[in-house]
DNA sequence: TAATATGGACAACGAAGTTGTCTATATGGT
DNA sequence: ACCATATAGACAACTTCGTTGTCCATATTA
């Protein structure tokens, strides 16, 4: 039992929501700086989705939750930025695999490795041990695979 | 210092986002079942952002970080779907004054309600005392105003 | 081999932002 | 009192990024 009166529900989403951002704002400032200003934050999240080995517009739509067609454009947009390139499956040939670039694994290191020291921040913020906690809570209270990005322009740059 | 390793640091803001659109999706299917099923979730927010006193577009965009414009369209769209009105203000002519209709009222106790239940059923899971050390990490970690929402879409229900 | 399923491309559309411009009204300095 | 500037709102054109629908090529299976 607490004293304290708890605080109005709608604040906790909004918290979570302005948490959210402040990280990938962040994340999103610090990889523009080095090298990669073309970048929407979103795409540190498609290229973990991608991967090192290379995926499909239709199994990436499905791990992001979105049409084939969306992550389609999203790709073409990304191929013109050149992050990505799509090849071509000997095994079947009605799949184009996309794969990314050199340029786009660069990236890909960078916003693993800038997550982990946003990460590191949060740690020293917070002391390693708080942090973990509330990893915990979250996963107890949303669990399940976080990597839906089903949530059309939540991270719309101008 | 925790012997475990940490987890990668891309984790933390997928989980933070998986859980803000947890609480965000629920809050939408019950409004739905309790007599409001055109509302989009962000909508509950606007409520909020309007409050019981009214409020002109400029200024419900400057709260939600978004241009007139835009806080117009959704007041516009709001209006058609009867939860506000547009009245005049006698002091000042170019003001148009928005406010909740009686169903806009309606529908902000209810998501207030259900934003409570929902903290509640959280504090459940997890304990009271858990998930204040929670929300006061957040609080730390992203203080501020919690307010904007100046994330275009993030709640966009297809 | 024929029927069905799947991957990808293209087009039309919609939602919800943006900027730019215009008008009406307040407000403040001379 | 008057003109310059600032502000509120309306309207239009555009962008972004999603959606659905359709179509074709290729695999898979009965």
């Amino acid at each position: 039992m607490s004293s304290e009166p708890a605080p109005p529900g709608f604040e906790l989403p909004l918290r979570l929501l302005l948490a959210f951002r402040t990280i990938i704002d962040e994340l999103h400032e610090r990889i523009a700086r080095e090298g990669h200003p073309d970048l929407r934050p979103m795409h540190g999240f498609v290229f973990q989705a991608i991967g090192p080995h290379g995926t499909t517009a239709v199994e990436l739509g499905r791990r992001l939750g979105v049409s084939k067609q969306a992550a389609g454009k999203t790709v073409e947009n990304l191929e013109q930025l050149g992050y990505v390139e799509r090849g071509s499956d000997p095994a079947d040939a009605r799949r184009k695999v996309i794969r990314l670039t050199d340029r786009g694994v660069d990236c890909l290191a960078r916003s693993a490795r800038i997550f982990d020291e946003l990460r590191a921040e949060w740690s020293a913020t917070l002391g390693e041990e708080e942090l973990r906690r509330l990893e915990d809570g979250l996963r107890r209270l949303a669990p399940g695979d976080p990597f839906r990005l089903d949530t059309p322009r939540w991270f719309g740059s101008p």
